[in-house]
DNA sequence: GGCGATAGCTCTTGATCAAATAGTATCAGT
DNA sequence: ACTGATACTATTTGATCAAGAGCTATCGCC
């Protein structure tokens, strides 16, 4: 559970340490909203969280701006702050979005590619493969995310990678609560392993098109998924 | 000077009618930072704001916290907010990022193009030719943004248009007080005619080469700006 | 004359408070 | 019994305040 990846902004500090109350706070509802134990929709009042986390009140309305900005919670005017709801185009064009900056990622960093590299990634779809077969779902959801940052931190565009980290744990934030198949498990690993081996042969094509392939088959799941959601 | 996109996350809203103070002042404070009325590094003290903009200080901690969130300004504990600096790197990910994310609107947008949007875009390009001619080269920004910002519309993905959006108003905001050279100007210009010509004939290996080589060189004057700038 | 410590000022930060607004429940009238 | 208005409660919103941290400038010391 550990994140080897923070998208924060004052991310040039040593550690994860907020000296801020505001820092702190900000970071636990983070935390919350993107682990699931918020739900979209829900509501986040100052007083009850200033009551829960042991804080006062000012600190929180402070950190639920910052959240507003980050865009993970919306606040309406004297009607408070709640868990941004996902509609299905929002998560769509957030997982389409994605597959590109992955595309882009992999595009670049072919360029810079290394055995050690290669390794790397062999040793995460490895990770990823034996937490499936052990039933470990929540390891096995870490584990791809790792995969997936690894390789657009390789694409070497920081920015990329940040806009991807953000959306990733925003679908997921939504997603954790549904699984997979067991059938599409599976084969996201195979997928795993043909993407690296294309990366080995520096053959873009294949990469992008098995890129694209996964995009298309993570799409149909999550429009089924949000067909039958009213959000 | 009218924005036509607005990237806010409350663009729900009827109008840009912020019905809140807090909303109010983040709007002005983010007009003030994207037209480069302040500079990056310049420190945004509350109860100056206040005084100037005739609010209490209360909504102004809530809005540079906000602002914070979407990335614009950085708050350091018991320092206070400054407009955000940007570093070398930093620019040339944010647009190296964009110009992948308007070859994704081009690629998507061509299967969706008519007549109309043809006609559209040529429209903008042709006011943008006109403006450089005329030597307005305020408006000529804003026009060149609207016409990037159409096509990212033609694409269609809500997502990536709200990242494009920031990563522009982002670079220009550090480039306002600079300018293209009179040639770069005239050929970004044909660079637009290019681009559209290469659309009308579905042409996308064209439309990416030309993105590309536009890309190289806004990257060059950036990068050469960037070095002899300390930051 | 140069360097370091201390005092003073400015600004942030967290807390408390009053007013305004929205949502809820109660009550009266038909 | 059902609909409508009214009062009440809960929560946000904007303001003020005391305490703490950081910066600056003056003063003393080497």
């Amino acid at each position: 559970m550990i994140n080897i990846l923070r998208m924060e902004d004052e991310a040039t500090l040593p550690a994860d340490s907020a000296v801020n109350s505001v820092d702190q706070v900000t970071n636990l509802i983070r935390e919350d909203i993107l682990a699931g134990r918020v739900t979209p929709g829900e509501r986040l009042k100052t007083s009850e969280l200033a009551k829960r986390l042991g804080f006062s009140t000012m600190p929180l309305r402070e950190a639920l701006r910052k959240l507003e900005g980050e865009g993970l919670v919306s606040i309406e005017p004297n009607r408070g702050a709640t868990v941004r709801k996902l509609d299905s185009s929002y998560v769509t064009d957030l997982f389409e979005l994605n597959t590109e900056l992955r595309i882009f990622a992999v595009r670049s960093g072919m360029r810079k590619l290394t055995l050690e590299r290669i390794r790397e990634l062999e040793a995460l779809a490895e990770d990823y493969r034996s937490q499936i077969d052990a039933g470990r779902d929540t390891e096995a959801i870490e584990s791809n995310r790792r995969f997936n940052a690894r390789i657009m931190e390789f694409g070497g565009n920081q920015e990329a990678l940040r806009v991807f980290l953000r959306g990733w744990d925003t679908i997921f934030a939504f997603r954790r609560n549904y699984r997979y198949g067991a059938g599409r498990r599976k084969i996201m690993a195979e997928e795993m392993t043909l993407l690296i081996d294309a990366m080995r042969r520096h053959d873009m094509a294949a990469a992008e098109s098995i890129l694209r392939m996964q995009n298309a088959a993570v799409m149909d799941d999550l429009i089924a998924r949000l067909s039958h959601e009213s959000t």
